[in-house]
DNA sequence: TATATTCTTTACCGGTTGGTACAAATTTAT
DNA sequence: ATAAATTTGTACCAACCGGTAAAGAATATA
């Protein structure tokens, strides 16, 4: 169990961390279903033995997936925060750079509301750990605006929970809309006047 | 070519809307990947020859189906819209029933961000098609804010094309965060911040 | 060295995939 | 009746799907 610990048995020759990044990149890019077992074995550089011995299947090395990934822009945030930005700065930032990406990192979208939209009528069980890690994204939401609020720089007098409930609505339709309009111009008004809520 | 005069040959013993709506229903609920050509002969009720033959392939059947969808609840707006609601109400209740409509609806979405969301890694013509579809539901938008602007019920001096594509985003957001909180009144809150910019 | 343990390689599996070929069936026009 | 046109049913296909089995390779412990 413990890596540190030398194991009786051959070592592996792969490093966990790093195909599943390589395993959570492909399933961003192109779904559950799209992505095959064989795609995986490639982009993880792992036999097919080693993959089975190691995930024991699609389905579970997808749900590992689900529970590991953090998006780029979120580990950004949350270093932003942890330099010491004010809160509400920090999300309104977070969200402008949406409209910034180059047009690659946008076909993308957010992993879990992809994964949401393709497993919803199809696997209940991963579709509903991806709305659980929204919702942890949206308590983190409400945590920021509850600071920003006791330092007063925000205003509006709606209930964190609900305007946290916005910010991560904002989030899943500008991850629709972003590719829409690969367009940063197209985006930028629209973020703009959303942004007005939490002014 | 046209169906009322009489052709030559063996009549076809479908009816091509018929077949359509089963083949967009079952997309829409499943998405491109996920749906086997073996289910649509299915819910189709017809033969491999004459699935073929009719439409090509999944992928050609596929892009009509785009092309020929119409959201159930947008035919309700049209009809309200119809017959004599104003515009900017017509849009208030078009939102705030989305947090009314049961779960197993609520699960399939809005079939263009759907496709946007499964199909922009993977096929771009696809997802163009998708998206052009839900500009074009945006324009019909600012095509109502400028009725209500007019008619003074709209307060918002945004321009209309920004606050449609406000609209669009809320559609776009709503029908993800919809799957994370089959609960209405987790939405009605939300929904009602929301359409205070339309206020 | 012997043994237990773990990982890797490779060959293989039945089932499903989207799609084709083609003959039979059914119609209209001549 | 015959020919031309169109649709239908069916048999078939190679490629791919996710997954398994088994034997060998590399390590630790005794």
């Amino acid at each position: 169990m413990c890596k540190v610990l030398k194991m009786a048995g051959r070592p592996s020759q792969f490093e966990q961390s790093e195909v599943l990044k390589a395993a959570a990149d492909l399933f961003w890019s192109r779904g559950y279903a799209s992505t095959s077992a064989e795609d995986l074995l490639q982009v993880m550089g792992m036999g097919k033995g080693s993959f089975y011995h190691a995930f024991g299947s699609k389905r579970a090395l997808f749900e590992k997936v689900l529970d590991q990934f953090e998006h780029p822009r979120i580990g950004e945030l949350k270093a932003a925060l942890a330099s010491g930005q004010p809160p509400l700065e920090a999300i309104k930032i977070f969200f402008r750079s949406m409209a910034l990406e180059p047009a690659q990192i946008k076909r993308n979208g957010c992993f879990m509301g992809n994964t949401i939209s393709e497993l919803s009528n199809m696997d209940s069980g991963l579709s509903d750990a991806a709305s659980l890690r929204l919702q942890a994204l949206e308590r983190f939401f409400a945590h920021l605006l509850d600071q920003a609020r006791a330092a007063g720089t925000l205003k509006n007098p709606s209930p964190s929970v609900i305007l946290a409930r916005y910010l991560i609505n904002l989030w899943n339709g500008l991850n629709i809309t972003r590719r829409m309009y690969p367009d940063p111009k197209a985006l930028q008004d629209l973020i703009a006047l959303q942004l007005t809520l939490i002014d």
